[in-house]
DNA sequence: TCATTATCTGAAGAATCATTCAGATATGGA
DNA sequence: TCCATATCTGAATGATTCTTCAGATAATGA
């Protein structure tokens, strides 16, 4: 049901999460609330595959992102990640946005960090094929990466998310990425 | 009412956002809701009220470790800033992982950004009064400092929090931060 | 003591919502 | 055409919620 889950971004942007019903989902998706039972158990199941499928749209970017780098430098692993990561952001802003009201209704932490953790393994993969590129606690440095991004990203969409700002979002998280890996690369990542 | 304040705390950490009444956080807190209204106008003022209580805790324990640093290099702005947010969020863990949840109840981004907006100022304020630092789009890359320290934050602890994982943070992101001002300032920041 | 003011109480009102299900409508084959 | 099966409909239900306010209780001061 692709129209359902429009209609609930649609409903969530315009109504906000306090006015978001089954039933307002329903008249927007132009069915009626008992249809809508009959692809989803209750309301939380709703929320939850809207979520699971944007989520899912931008781990599959990272993924690929990472595939079409792999064996070059740590510099591009991260420029080619965090680009894929912010155009599937930014290419449906609306959804995004919308997502941040409801992330929290449901376990949205949780379900964010199990569809993240592909991300994270991935670049954790490629950044390993790496030639330039030596560390001991990968696992770690990637999830402060990610959680780097995802809060950056965040404020910048709720600042508004001018052309401009994204702009420099783009520039200095790259930046804000490769220097941090470096950083830790360099004294080769386990101290304390 | 610093009781109160407290009970939504409890009631939202127990019982989660869903169940958080006025009711029930009256309840908690040993008073009947009448009393609970003639101190807040409604629910959401009352949420504002808890979540913008915590914001300033965290947000004066940032600016008073700037006064402290006033002069030194940036190294020790970024360690003394970025210690002295962590300090204030991990003393009240649970008040923090609480207002995650109720955050987009209330127009929560709107209330963090204002607030955060203090803390910004005032790291702005201290670097500029760094020697060995000179950056000309301070306004952005604090913002970027921010959003990397605050997105991080909540993803350590929403993934639990062990205290191995917070010291690691703690080292982490404060790498993490003077790599990053190490890199803009050295390319004069403004570029792009 | 007693009147006056301030504060507290919690049952009741009005509204909203998630969910169900008996019946209507559509589909597809014989 | 006619039956069986699948899908859709939306009013009704039952539960929960925020908020109010008439009256109880406490505090103050003369």
């Amino acid at each position: 049901m692709e129209a359902v889950h429009e209609a609930t971004i649609q409903v969530l942007l315009r109504e906000g999460a306090e006015r978001l019903t089954t039933t307002r989902v329903a008249e927007r998706a132009g069915v009626s609330v008992g249809t809508l039972y009959q692809y989803y158990p209750n309301k939380q199941a709703l929320l939850c595959a809207v979520l699971e499928s944007h989520l899912r749209r931008v781990a599959e970017a990272v993924e690929a992102a990472c595939e079409r780098v792999r064996g070059k430098g740590m510099s591009d692993v991260v420029q080619h990640a965090v680009q894929a990561y912010l155009d599937a952001k930014m290419s449906r802003r609306d959804v995004s946005m919308a997502l941040y009201r409801i992330a929290a209704e449901i376990d949205g932490p949780a379900v964010a960090r199990r569809s993240l953790q592909k991300s994270v393994k991935a670049v954790e993969r490629t950044l390993h094929a790496a030639p330039d590129f030596a560390l001991h606690s990968e696992k770690f440095a990637v999830q402060m990466l990610f959680g780097a991004i995802a809060g950056t990203t965040k404020a910048v969409l709720e600042a508004g998310a001018s052309p401009a700002m994204v702009k420099s979002l783009r520039h200095h998280l790259v930046l804000m990425c490769q220097s941090y890996l470096a950083a830790v690369g360099s004294c080769s990542g386990a101290r304390r």
